[in-house]
DNA sequence: ACTCTGGCTCAAGACGAA
DNA sequence: TTGAGCCAGAGT
DNA sequence: TTCGTCC
């Protein structure tokens, strides 16, 4: 996913649009996230050993709900006002991607059985990896988990990261949370990735700024989007012996691809036959995305009792964690607004020699 | 010399008890 | 699976 | 800090 080597090339061509901000300074900042990329990831990482995950009696996986749960809580605790967006329909250009990968997938599943008939458990282990797949119905007991938590929830039409990009637009959120460059070519103001790292790596929330990168780049959206075409995005194939560095000094010097695709050495540089790229285009410019017109978010406490019904009550979790995390959460509201006033008068002493878990 | 590719590596969540 | 970093090799 | 556990 995402587009290949964009990092590099903006910290190579557009260096400021990059910027390191502290953890602290997204106290009270609302920000979107795309819940999809989050869950897969628990699934594939939480509690699993061999083929085992995380589930309740009745086999149902509960990694995605222990993980979301601990992470938003995470968030709130910080005082993140975190959205979270689902993912919708595929759009039908990812038609390709998505069937290699479903390939790849029935491939591993077969390589499973016979690892399990094998009983190679490294084998099982990395093969169980690669059918991780998250369902409808997963995706749903997320969302109702963030809604008993008290954030606002959206299913996007398509792409989630195209409406995150939206709510940014829309000036909704201060930015979309993301580690998916992609967002960038949506015209996302904003992109903060690592936004979650702290905690486990203490690696700072690195924020990119989208109308620098153009400034930088001295390029317009469409120039942008055409560059990011060449180096490679989940929409279309890319032209063979054409990296970062080419793509941007060509469209530099031709302006676009059409006018690109009239001087290119074919012989050298062999263009994919039925090459969809205007249609790429498209997709980053014109995205389906959420109505922002009129929309308001809201934060609401969470449904303490709500939330013990459903995670204890139907998944089995441990009711005396689940009360402990969400009584955390209770303890940081208050602190919440004094930070704020802290950092309000500059009297943050943001000591970060050890990453700073307050004490009191 | 520069650029791109393809090979390889690595890690990937979060908590709390010890 | 993803990405990022690194290093070899090949093409320009 | 490391390691076992979360369901």
């Amino acid at each position: 996913m995402g587009i290949k080597g964009l990092t590099k090339l903006l910290s190579d061509h557009a260096p400021g649009c990059m910027r390191e901000q502290k953890f602290e300074s997204y106290l009270d900042r609302k920000v979107a996230i795309d819940a999809s990329m989050h869950i897969y990831q628990f699934m594939m990482v939480i509690g699993r050993q061999g083929d085992q995950t995380l589930t309740n009696d009745a086999g149902e996986v509960t990694s995605h709900l222990q993980g979301m749960f601990m992470r938003t809580c995470r968030m709130l605790e910080a005082g993140i006002k975190p959205v979270y967006v689902f993912d919708g329909k595929p759009p039908t250009m990812k038609g390709g991607e998505l069937a290699k990968r479903k390939d790849k997938r029935d491939e591993a599943e077969a390589a499973l059985a016979k690892a399990k008939e094998a009983g190679d458990q490294e084998e099982i282990e990395k093969m169980s990896k690669r059918t991780v797949r998250v369902t409808r119905q997963q995706s749903q007991e997320v969302m109702q988990l963030a809604r008993l938590m008290g954030l606002p929830v959206f299913e996007a039409p398509c792409e989630a990261e195209a409406s995150c990009a939206a709510l940014c637009k829309a000036g909704l959120v201060y930015a979309a949370a993301s580690e998916d460059m992609d967002t960038l070519c949506f015209a996302c103001p904003k992109l903060a990735r690592n936004l979650m790292s702290p905690a486990s790596q203490g690696k700072p929330i690195l924020e990119f700024d989208y109308e620098k990168i153009l400034t930088e780049l001295d390029m317009t959206w469409e120039q942008f989007i055409d560059v990011c075409i060449l180096c490679g995005c989940d929409y279309c194939d890319s032209i063979k012996g054409v990296g970062p560095v080419k793509a941007v000094s060509l469209i530099k010097k031709h302006g676009n691809i059409e006018t690109l695709l009239q001087h290119l050495d074919t012989e050298k540089y062999p263009v994919p036959e039925d090459w969809p790229y205007k249609e790429a285009r498209e997709l980053f410019k014109h995205p389906d995305v959420v109505n922002t017109d009129g929309l308001e978010l809201k934060w609401t406490a969470p449904d303490e009792e709500g939330i013990v019904a459903f995670l204890v009550g139907e998944k089995q979790f441990g009711e005396e964690r689940v009360r402990n995390t969400l009584k955390k959460l209770k303890a940081a509201k208050g602190k919440s607004s004094q930070n704020r006033l802290e950092s309000f008068f500059g009297a943050v002493t943001v000591k970060s020699s050890t990453t700073g878990k307050r004490k009191e």
